[in-house]
DNA sequence: CGTTTGCTTGAATTCTGTCAAAGCAGGTGG
DNA sequence: CCACCTGCTTTGACAGAATTCAAGCAAACG
């Protein structure tokens, strides 16, 4: 059950997890579940709980006052989910994260994070590659808005996460690139006519 | 020389460093003044050399075909320098680095990082926590274009960093929002008004 | 079968970028 | 000391891009 994990964290470290330290994992990381539509934080809630997504799909995202969901982050196979400002900060989340389609993870809990994996040299130097592979691609995705026209972040997207487009619906991935459905959908009709 | 340097450390840390930490720092990191205009770093070079801010300010950017700058970061007292992307992966940046005005750093090589710093803990744990200030910090921004309007990203710049608006001209602070310059201003004039 | 969900399209409006021109320091060199 | 640059800001006119609001349609779902 853990093989993929497992396999999926050697690929990320320098060098390969000793028996031992699979152990760890094994008890760290519990199996949970989320039907459609559950969520994994709510607004308001510190982040008690991380975890890496199996397989499924979540969104991150706020609501504004006028009820508008803006995303802020797509979770699919083999990526990460939780808030780590408030899991770190035990402070109240800004956001929402809930499942978009039924989402099998592997988490953990605060309680397990600060007893046990804090402690592994193998899980900081996981946390810390994990942490600079996601500043580059934030700091690509501000770039990007800041220099790129809308039609160009879309075709980028359809190159680099093709998944996305599999697993969400164009409204929600409209939100994700900053620009409403509309124009999104009026950019592929433009793109199409070409 | 290194005092101020060494109490920033401390105030990010969650203990004070030791004397022999102090020494390892002080050997480790020279002083290095930038001129105006001077670059720290420019596209297509791998990165071999970062560095704290000790007083200064330099702007990160890239140029288009167009021969347009889209500034990216801006650096000023207290801040870190240099592009970790290129620097960890040794692969050629696609930034520029220069100093706006003559600017004082403690840099580190690549060499003495590799040598050195990278095997202190200490040192592991003083990156893990930049480098989370700084994911926390370019989500806000990710998320404040895709939900704000322009005035509203502007007035919260002004609050939040003002010493920006005291080193930098309007036009570079224009560029690294996302926007034109004539935007900016006219954001400025209309605000005025009311 | 009716409801929900997602996608598209149109028209009007607002916002932003582009291009061009002009003004306004501050600093430099003659 | 003055004239001239250079860097920065502002303004206007116009074009283009994106949002909003509204309506309609198709597919999926219970």
């Amino acid at each position: 059950m853990y093989d993929n994990f497992i396999a999926y964290i050697n690929r990320q470290l320098t060098k390969p997890l000793t028996e031992e330290e699979i152990e760890i994992i094994k008890s760290a990381f519990t199996y949970k579940k989320l039907r459609k539509h559950q969520y994994l934080l709510q607004e308001g809630e510190v982040c008690k709980m991380a975890g890496f997504v199996i397989k499924g799909a979540l969104k991150q995202y706020t609501i504004d006052k006028a009820g508008k969901e803006n995303i802020i982050a797509l979770l699919i196979d083999n990526w990460w989910a939780g808030d780590r400002e408030s899991f770190v900060k035990d402070e109240p989340s800004a956001f929402y994260i809930d499942a978009f389609e039924e989402t099998e993870m592997f988490v953990f809990t605060k309680n397990v994070y600060n007893e046990t994996l804090s402690h592994q040299p193998f899980f900081k130097e996981l946390l810390m590659i994990l942490s600079e592979k996601h500043t580059f691609r934030l700091l690509k995705r501000i770039h990007a808005t800041n220099t790129q026209t809308a039609e160009q972040r879309l075709m980028e997207l359809e190159n680099s996460y093709p998944a996305f487009f599999q697993k969400f619906p164009q409204h929600i991935i409209a939100s994700y690139l900053g620009m409403t459905k509309e124009t999104l959908s009026r950019i592929r009709a433009n793109a199409a006519k070409r």
